[in-house]
DNA sequence: CGACTAGTTGAGGCCAGTCAATGTTGGTGG
DNA sequence: CCACCAACATTGACTGGCCTCAACTAGTCG
């Protein structure tokens, strides 16, 4: 798990970027031989794209709590987390953040700021976090040659405007009892598509994240949370949560609409 | 205004697409002539790139309440409104809509199908709207030749996501008060920018299409146009919107966030 | 151990939802 | 042109869900 500092010379190696800290992940940080490959990049992709793709992609960690990006900084790239986790959120003109997204494992975020260059939100790590980086002028001209990078970029895109959607239905229209159970829902999937439990996860946002993202009061979804448990629906320990009756849950999102 | 169908035999011209009618403006459908082109692809493109360009794009009409697309449907085409007015909403299991969007003269929607290839909200013409229609595996065959259309479509795809999360942040973290005057004001400066008047404008959403939008019930939203008149921000007129004191406005933004 | 952060739970208030009655507008056909 | 109808908007009274404020607990890290 440690690094041999001395594979830091390797020529094919991306270079590090800005004041990030290097490590033997630096030089791992290749989608040929990546398990999430199929999250980053789902489609039509055979070896020999892959291999391409492996001369840009770098690397770079953060701490709990450390910006990826932060909002106006210049965009150059695309993440993809390759271990642990990160909120997205933007800010409002008082300083006050709204959490617009919980990103995992395989997850690719960065996409806010393509639009004018610079980023409109900011990601900060949830935990300590990896993430592949990749700079997007050379991802841009691989694309131009591969055609499937480029349906993937834009279907990644997509992807992300649908899931900012159903955020939408979520804050315009769900009381906060199903909001919460959405929530409990949606890491659930995310995790079973991840080859991970889905009916025990670890959640990595505070109450009070949680409840930016889903428009609540941080008390409002710990009396849910409580709520939810008297029930027998879930139990919750701390951070650990085990959905005990998901079919309950679902239920639940649904109900008094 | 009806069509002189001889012209249809015009082998240049896109065919028309499924039922839609078809009228003279589907002849007319080419950006190199069209005032709003600024609007739909901003960047970079060259006269001789958009002749290219009007080689693919069609047009059809929709009357008010049509829907241009629907949740399900297959996702084929981008589309351009060229006149009129529409809404966007996505679906909960129980048939309620969800309003995620409202597009003047000028937008271009139907990204949400690029992820999965059907599309997982439905547009609704407001009023009686034109709209160009770009084939997207024609669009998509043009932008591999030309790169200043493919970064025009991740610019555009991206723009989606910085406004869609900006909806998050008003859902999520402010009062119906502020809820009402950001969606004003957001209007006013989506008009300026089209060479409008931004300070007085015709709605043409019913209250509760807006009050859906901005995550609140009709009479709420009617309550606070009444509200705001009193206080004589705006003056409301059925559908004609006047703002009396757009920096009152910015203030009820900001307010007690 | 003390300071700090995060979570839990209660009491009370207020904002927005609900229900209901009435007014207004716009389109249609006699 | 006007009568009619349906859709939309307005306003009031009341309710209730979520927020606010506050006190307390548990866990963490120097």
């Amino acid at each position: 798990m440690v690094p041999d500092a001395s594979q830091l010379a390797d020529a094919a190696s991306p270079q590090p970027i800005g004041g990030a800290r290097v490590s033997i992940d630096d030089l791992r940080a290749v989608c040929s031989g990546c398990s999430m490959r199929e999250l980053c990049m789902p489609f039509g992709l055979d070896a020999d794209d892959l291999a391409q793709i492996d001369t840009l992609v770098g690397s770079r960690q953060r701490h709990k709590g450390e910006a990826l990006y932060d909002t106006g900084e210049t965009f150059d790239a695309l993440y993809a987390v390759r271990v642990g986790s990160l909120k997205t959120a933007v800010l409002a003109e008082d300083g006050r953040e709204q959490v617009t997204g919980y990103h995992m494992i395989g997850d690719i975020l960065g996409f806010d700021g393509m639009a004018t260059d610079r980023h409109v939100s900011r990601a900060i790590a949830l935990e300590d976090t990896d993430v592949c980086v990749m700079r997007f002028e050379r991802l841009q001209l691989l694309a131009q040659r591969v055609p499937a990078l480029q349906s993937n970029l834009r279907r990644l895109l997509s992807r992300e405007i649908s899931r900012d959607q159903s955020v939408m239905l979520l804050l315009g229209s769900m009381r906060a009892e199903a909001r919460v159970a959405a929530f409990l829902l949606d890491l659930a999937e995310r995790y079973r598509r991840r080859g991970y439990s889905s009916t025990q996860y670890v959640l990595r946002m505070t109450g009070e994240e949680i409840g930016s993202y889903l428009g609540l009061k941080l008390e409002t979804v710990s009396r849910l949370f409580s709520k939810l448990q008297n029930e027998g629906i879930v139990r919750v320990q701390g951070r650990n949560v085990a959905l005990l009756d998901p079919g309950a849950l679902r239920q639940l999102c649904a109900a008094r609409e």
